[in-house]
This record gives C-alpha cells, sequence and structure tokens, in this order.
DNA sequence: CTGAAAGCGCTTACAG
DNA sequence: CTGAAAGCGCTTACAG
C-alpha cells in the first residue's frame, strides 16, 4: 500500500477520491479498478499500471470502513490494557503496536484504569467495531466471556481469568517468585512479607503460591500476616506498606508483586531511614528503570513486556487463522535481574 | 449505549445480530428499528422499548464500521505518538484515551518509533480508515501536511512541525528552560552544558532559546561547545554524553532536554563517580519517577502529560467542530519541581 | 480479461 | 408515527 503516502499530489476536489472517479478517469469499471488495485483478480498489466498511476494522482486511499463491511473482515485489533502510565502496560502496548504493524493490523487501543465497568464499556465498542480479535489485560472474567460469546477471539495476557475458555499469554509467576523467595530464605530471612495487589488474579496468587513454594522447600512456616494485600490504589498501597514496616517486629525482607508496590516499600523504608539492604532487603516483579538507577539497585523479575506484547500478537493471529484449534496458554519464563538490595537479615533479627 | 454489555444473553445464531433481525423479531421495519434504537426520528414510545427490548435479548450490538459508511462521520480518533515505551509520550497517550472515551470517542493508537516512514504508513492507514481527527507528536513536517491535504483534522501535540497550517498543544519550553538555566547561573554556573535530542524540532529548539534568554540577561557568553545534540538513539546519546563529561575541562552543571537524556547523564555520572550536586549539577525536562527517587532527587520541569493529552482531545473536538476557525496554538505552562541535584560549582571551577 | 449486479449493515430523507 | 427505497464505498462471484 505504497499510494498515497506524503509527498505526492492530494486530491483537487473537495471530497475525497473514490474507486468510482479513479475508475471513471481510467476509462474502466469499478470492478476492474478494484482487482487492478488490490492485485486480487485479474487485470491486464496495461490496465493495472494505468489505473494504479490515476489512484496516485488523484492522491486515493481505500476506505478500510467500506472494504471491512463488504469483506466481513476487519484488519484492526482491540488492545485493552488497564494503566498506560504504568512502564509495564506501556511497554506491553509498545510490543503489541510493533508486532501488530508488522502484520498489516492497526490497533485500537484503550485503557480500563483498572475499572470492571470501563472494561465493559470498551469491550462493547470493540464488538461495535467487528475487530479482528482482542488482545486484553482482564480485570474480570467477564470481558473475555463477553467477546467470546460475540465471536471475538481474545488474547488474555499477562494475567488469565478465563482459563480454558481462551488462549492466554502468560508469565511463569510462580516458578520465578519460588526462585526469588528461595533466595531471601538462604540469605537468612524468615520474616519476609510478601506485598501483592490482588490475590484472586492469576498474577497474585501464582505470586504467592511461588512464595509458598519455597517456604515449604526449605521447610520453614509462613506467617501469613505477612502477606499482605495492597490493592490497585497507589496511595492505600502507600498507607498499607506503612503500616507493614511500622509494625513492632517488622519483615527484614519484602518481595514486592509489582513496579508500583516496589516504589511504595522504597519510599517507606527511604521516609524511615530503613537502609536497603543492612536493614530490609528488597525483591520484586518488574525491573523498570529506576530499578536499577537508585543505590542499592533493586533485584528484580524482569518480565519482557515486549516480549508479551508479541507473544500475544502472534497468538491471536493464529487463534483468527484457526478459530477452533485447542485453547491454548503460552507461558513465557521470566529472567532474575540480581542488583544489591538484598543482603542476610540485621544480626539482630537472626 | 448500555445494551449489549457483558452479562446479559448473548446470540443464539451464529452470526452476529444485525438490525434486520432485531426488525423481524419486533415486527417493525428496518427504519423503525434504526430510530427506535438510535432515538434519532420518531418511533412509538411502545415500540422503541419493544425494539430495544429485543435487541438486548440478541445480544445486538449495531456495527460501526457500517454507521460510520453510511454517515459518512467517524467515532475513532488516531493517535500517533514517538515511542510508548517512554514514559512521557506513554502518559499523553493515557490522558487523550480518557478524554476520548469521555466524549464517546474510541482511539486508534501507534507507535512510529521516531521514523518518518513508519510515521507515513501510519498516517495512511488513518486516512484508511477515515478516522475523525488525528493527534500526533510528529517527526517531520509531511504528517500533518498530508492528514490536511486528505481533510482530516490535525493537532500537532508536544512538537510543532506545520506553525500556522494546523492546530498545535505545546508546552511553554523556552520559559521553563530560562528559568531553569537561570537558577544554575544565579548559583555560580558558567560551564553549563545543554544537552538535547534535535535542535530543528520546536522543543530542541525552544528549550536552546530559552538557555541562551537566560544566558543573555545574565550577561555571560554562551560557550557553543556546551550545546550538545545527542540525538534519539539512547546509545548514542550515552557515547555523546560520556564525551561531554570526559573533557578536559567538563561543565559544573548539565541541563537535560528530556528524560532519556537526563538517565544518560545521570548514569555517565554515577559511572564516573562524580557526585550530584557537589561536582555536578543536573536539571531536566520531563518529572517521571526516577527522578524523586534516586538521590539527590533531580531538579525537573514537569510537563503534565495527561493534561496535555486532554488539551490535544479538547482542541481536537473543537476543530471537528469548526474546521473553518482560526488555526490555533495552545500554550500548556510547565512546572518546576524543584529537588536537590544543583548546588554553586565545585570552588575549584569557579 | 472485463463489466453489470448484488450486497455487506446501517441511516435517513421522503411519501404516506 | 411508519415503511420502502436509496445509497455510503467497496469487493466479488458470475456471465460473457
Amino acid at each position: 500500500m505504497s499510494s498515497g503516502r506524503a509527498g505526492e499530489p492530494g486530491p483537487e476536489s473537495d471530497r475525497r477520491a473514490t474507486i468510482k472517479e479513479v475508475a471513471e478517469a481510467a476509462g474502466v469499471s469499478r470492478s476492474t479498478a478494484s482487482r487492478a488495485l488490490t492485485g486480487h483478480g485479474y487485470a491486464a498489466p496495461q490496465v493495472r499500471d494505468r489505473v494504479r498511476a490515476i489512484a496516485r494522482e488523484l492522491g486515493y486511499v481505500p476506505d478500510a470502513t467500506a472494504r471491512h463491511l463488504r469483506r466481513q473482515a476487519s484488519q484492526s485489533l482491540g488492545v485493552l490494557v488497564s494503566d498506560l502510565s504504568n512502564p509495564f502496560y506501556a511497554g506491553l502496548a509498545a510490543g503489541i503496536s510493533q508486532q501488530a504493524r508488522r502484520r498489516e493490523y492497526t490497533m485500537m487501543l484503550a485503557d480500563d484504569g483498572g475499572s470492571p465497568d470501563v472494561e465493559a464499556e470498551v469491550a462493547e465498542a470493540f464488538v461495535a467495531l467487528r475487530v479482528a480479535g482482542v488482545i486484553v489485560t482482564p480485570v474480570s472474567a467477564q470481558v473475555s466471556e463477553y467477546l467470546t460469546r460475540h465471536r471475538i477471539p481474545v488474547v488474555e495476557v499477562d494475567r488469565q481469568f478465563s482459563a480454558g475458555a481462551c488462549d492466554a499469554v502468560l508469565v511463569d509467576n510462580a516458578s520465578a517468585a519460588r526462585t526469588l523467595t528461595g533466595q531471601l530464605l538462604q540469605l537468612g530471612h524468615r520474616r519476609i512479607a510478601l506485598v501483592t495487589d490482588e490475590r484472586h488474579w492469576t498474577t497474585g496468587r501464582d505470586r504467592l503460591a511461588g512464595y509458598r513454594d519455597a517456604f515449604a522447600v526449605a521447610g520453614v512456616p509462613v506467617d501469613d500476616s505477612l502477606v499482605v494485600t495492597a490493592g490497585w490504589d497507589v496511595d492505600a498501597a502507600r498507607v498499607e506498606v506503612a503500616r507493614l514496616l511500622d509494625r513492632p517486629e517488622p519483615p527484614t525482607a519484602v518481595f514486592a508483586a509489582n513496579n508500583v508496590l516496589a516504589e511504595a516499600v522504597w519510599r517507606a523504608a527511604d521516609e524511615r531511614g530503613f537502609t536497603i539492604p543492612d536493614r530490609l532487603s528488597l525483591v520484586t516483579f518488574d525491573d523498570v528503570s529506576w530499578m536499577s538507577m537508585v543505590r542499592p539497585g533493586v533485584t528484580a523479575v524482569s518480565q519482557d513486556a515486549v516480549a508479551l506484547g508479541e507473544a500475544s500478537v502472534s497468538q491471536l493471529c493464529e487463534r483468527i487463522q484457526s478459530p477452533t484449534a485447542p485453547v491454548r496458554t503460552v507461558l513465557l519464563s521470566a529472567t532474575i535481574v540480581p542488583r544489591t538490595s538484598t543482603a542476610p537479615p540485621p544480626s539482630t533479627s537472626r
């Protein structure tokens, strides 16, 4: 589709050029013009070239809307993430965007701010637009169910709400959480807090499971009071984290389940003069830029958001190709980026 | 448009419900069904309620594509930013997304990675989709010109390439740069480097102008060798910054023109053991999260990306309403967030 | 190899 | 207040 690029002569008239005008100018029927332009079906080479030249001259850009209506197949993908201001979701969107363009899809992107109501609203807009498929970081089980009911292929990414009902691309949260927790135990920590957003989502659930596994392997009992659910709201999370650090027996290590929570822990520790790692060890999910800039750097599980985005587009395209293929869950492994935010617990705490 | 939400009974058949089926089920014509559903034109209250109930029952969601084709008016906005992985652009997209949804527009978002070729490609896709308007952080003068030629309203945001030809929403870069540079001069700095990405874009040009103004006001000559253009590529920028700090007579203060460059300066200073602010003062544009987490915190010009996004949607909607109103450039002021990354120059350098 | 015709799913003057 | 008809811009069997 190299016609109509910036730089060549534009439409002279007030209305946008249509295929009818191109056809008339070329002295052929609309059918022939269409075949010449799309390359589908026959058109004499001579005719084809003439039609294309004229289209270019007129600045003709085919109406994707009309084409979609006629073909009953859209070239747009719907993408719904929780929070574009969060670098994790932004990276995810960036990965999806790139990969979508490579496959000649345009991307309709929305941000639901974590609200199930907005999520439902956006899902309906996607149905209305008859997008070819949707990639979503779900905040409820309804989205995927709703879209599926409307025959729109869905891929759940990062979190899974509809296991078995639609495809998903996830990170191996349990295994990364297990390893990281294991390292803290190895260092001698016993009071290791897990600060998570939500425990019902697969992300929270699996990270918690990995955390528990590590304790089980080490033969150490889990102190449930150290597993805190801080929610999505940044301010509320800060309060929760502050409360945790202000306990009479504060944890000697904190495992933050995402970058927002890690930021809350970092700031709370800083305010209290809790030196990291001497007084408090910190590890987290999501390797975002500040974690390698602060001193000490924060040991983090790096989820390659861009790769996650790309994988979800691939999965979605396969699903669009083969609507009846068995549902698949793709598990991407995460990498631990060790830095210097962990140390043995303070000796008084041993 | 509360019909068809997740949760209610879905379409029974294999095909998606159309208005024809709704009309038949309700025993009315398609015309009447359409009027009942949209609320445009007359429909007996009784009929209207019956049609709506049936639509809901069938899980009918009107085809936005068909509606668009018929009405010749789209409910989608095209948005094109340079780099979603950059928190500034991500915040911008978040602001646009919110505001667009509030106005019942869906957002088609793309990321051009700073490439004029991708930019042209995306612009063409937007024309093909006949979007109602486009918001772009341009990387060339061509996009706005191309879209305008195709009768699509455009708002340039953050940077301006087509002054006078289309609307723009910008930050008052010159004034913020002037103030910040003035503060460094006031502290006694003379060798103040300005590290910028590009000098031909309005962002770079205006920040440079503000920098020069401050020198002029202070009656201090500008040392042009300290104005370095580091480009967009992160790695190349690092090399450029390293070279700057490794000069025999390094600057005593650096003014970074954006968050990526500030990160490069911060890391380079850290590697060299250049203590901030004792040995090197640092100020920057873009207040992103790490700047308030590192020690010392970095003094930054905060451009409210979300507000910028919202303002650009407002401007675009006004333009869509009034295509012939005079072109407008909206200038948003920026706020300086003072932190502790500045100090008088080291005494040996005075 | 080409063109006339039908039709994708809607909406909207228009006639009644 | 309602329905038949036209048409938005395209594509694609189908007949020639």
